[in-house]
DNA sequence: CATGAATGAGAGTTCATTCAT
DNA sequence: TATGAATGAACTCTCATTCAT
């Protein structure tokens, strides 16, 4: 029950998040869009910059278990490229430029190390990955797993934020298409 | 005379912002730092979030200009994209962070197509040298030349940026390397 | 006890008023002198400017309470006007230049609407009055009661105001008396 | 020529200072809509408050003059007061509220002598008109020609910018019948 | 746990005035 | 006389945070 309120929180932060910016939020809005009082927010969260952590965590979170499960059955890295740029595109349209707000906000206050640690266990998992298509010889070997996953990463995730915060949805199969060419040629074998 | 005041406040706020980040900084700190009075600074920009745009044209203008001087005599694509990165790195270093703030800034302000229209000269400038290393049969024709523009110019500025806010300057040669064969393997003939 | 901060504030400023004019009070002149905070102001009043409407109703609310009683046994018309002249001259006399600052405030805000708005009680009691002596045939018919009551509002403000602005006592039951001569002699039946 | 700059700044003051209030106008507007340059401002007028008289003065002036021309001929006290009441409605309509403009921009600064000094001719001219009415045998003797002529002039003021800055052009005909009825009711002979 | 009135430091912005040219 | 860039004190309003209930 109580864990409802931080739920309802955390949920309106999100919401207003993708909407406005976050410095355009107010804890006040947030707490209004919850129905909770203003001091229940300090419950739960140290302070208001302490909420965008946990709301970075959860979209990670939640793009991760995506991705496992649509993973579970593929054998070939090419097809798990496929997926992985395909469910990147899903998360990222429902929560339009969430992420790139956190990483702002994270950015802004100095807490670098933060966000890292968010990523991690997503960073982890491409790594995975790609350490299993290297040893299945599909992945090739000229560049470092660590360094390839963290560029993939990036590059997925400027790609589908930049795609979605245009408008034109038209143009969303062109370049998943482009991405999913150029990330194959820099990651696979011929 | 008075486009020196202008001067000294954008160079003032750069050198704050590369330091801070744009929303730990107050006018005030701006124009102090400048040598100017807290009015002057409203005498050239509407507002604190109306310098953002400026400073950021101003980076990408510099950047343009080492690039097409260093890439004046070069032939080969392969050896521009060495030079594009190495002079990313160069200029992302003098102001670690900056561009990314800026990238926030604009975000947060929804004026992504301001963004764009001070970002498009330098994506022509890529673009430029894609369709010339097509031409050339060094380029593959796989990938559209604008979507592969675009991400070249978010991988390296994502990845120059990255490591450059790791305060480990020993990493450098390796990401810069890894970068280098991530890239040409994506956009190069074999 | 909420209530409380709000009539605090509402008082402080009805005093500071009195003596400065609106645009030389500072919220902070304010808040100062009602013993809240800065914020706590604005928990009441959407800006400075919307304070000037409640007050302005506040003073007119105890005009005309004061008026209600003390004419509540009284018959003939002339005697009316007069007690109407007496009370207005203490009630100014007590908010020295309050109300015609309300009204410049109010000019500026150009709410004229609002003014008319708080006005209207007042007129609605004088016009009551004249009416009753129209009936009694103390009252002339020849000016419209609405047009009258008018008049004798604007009249009796305006001279009470100008009184006591001057700060010369001595003059005050001779333009009293004046005010009544000049009043009874358009309104009343020779 | 330099009387010219003078006479534009007051001008574009004058026509300001109708459609905004006096709090709400810059002096910025005013050079601006005068088309010289800010310092010139200074050149001309102390401070931004010392204008206010000086528009003021000119105002009361140009009521004066026309009333004193269209008086020249007229025996009858009834009479006069009838032109008084149209002319003053003219000159108020083509300068709306302004003098209650300027009214509160002197309350506001305290400068209410001021005030007095710039309406002192006017009452003169007024007061004389009553005198000779006095004279005449048309004007009661049971008000003081001092007391009489303030309260004429206030009334006819405050009606006609009431009257005015209501916008129904319609109500004006009735209003002054019913002004002019009050006034003559107050200060002639039955 | 939950509330929400109260806080108050702090920031952006304005604008009358000055002064070197 | 005329200019207009520069000034900087002053002021309103915001909003994260607290705390008594």
């Amino acid at each position: 029950m109580s864990q409802t309120k931080k739920t309802q929180i955390i949920s309106a932060a999100k919401q207003l998040l993708a909407e406005h910016g976050i410095e355009n939020i107010k804890v006040n809005d947030i707490v209004k869009q919850a129905g909770v009082a203003q001091g229940t927010f300090y419950l739960y969260f140290r302070s208001k910059s302490a909420l965008i952590p946990e709301i970075a965590a959860e979209l990670i979170g939640e793009l991760l278990q995506i991705q496992r499960e649509k993973l579970s059955q593929v054998v070939r890295t090419s097809d798990k490229i496929d997926i992985i740029i395909d469910t990147s595109f899903e998360v990222s349209r429902s929560y339009r430029g969430l992420l790139s707000l956190c990483y702002s906000g994270l950015a802004i206050n100095d807490e670098l190390s933060e966000w890292e640690r968010i990523y991690e266990p997503y960073k982890t998992f491409i790594e995975e990955i790609l350490e299993a298509g290297k040893a299945e010889g599909e992945v090739t070997q000229q560049i470092a797993t660590s360094s390839a996953a963290q560029m993939m990463i990036s590059l997925i995730e400027e790609t589908t934020e930049r795609v979605h915060l245009h408008e034109d949805e038209t143009e969303v199969p062109h370049e998943k298409e482009q991405l999913r060419t150029f990330l194959k040629r820099a990651l696979l074998h011929v």
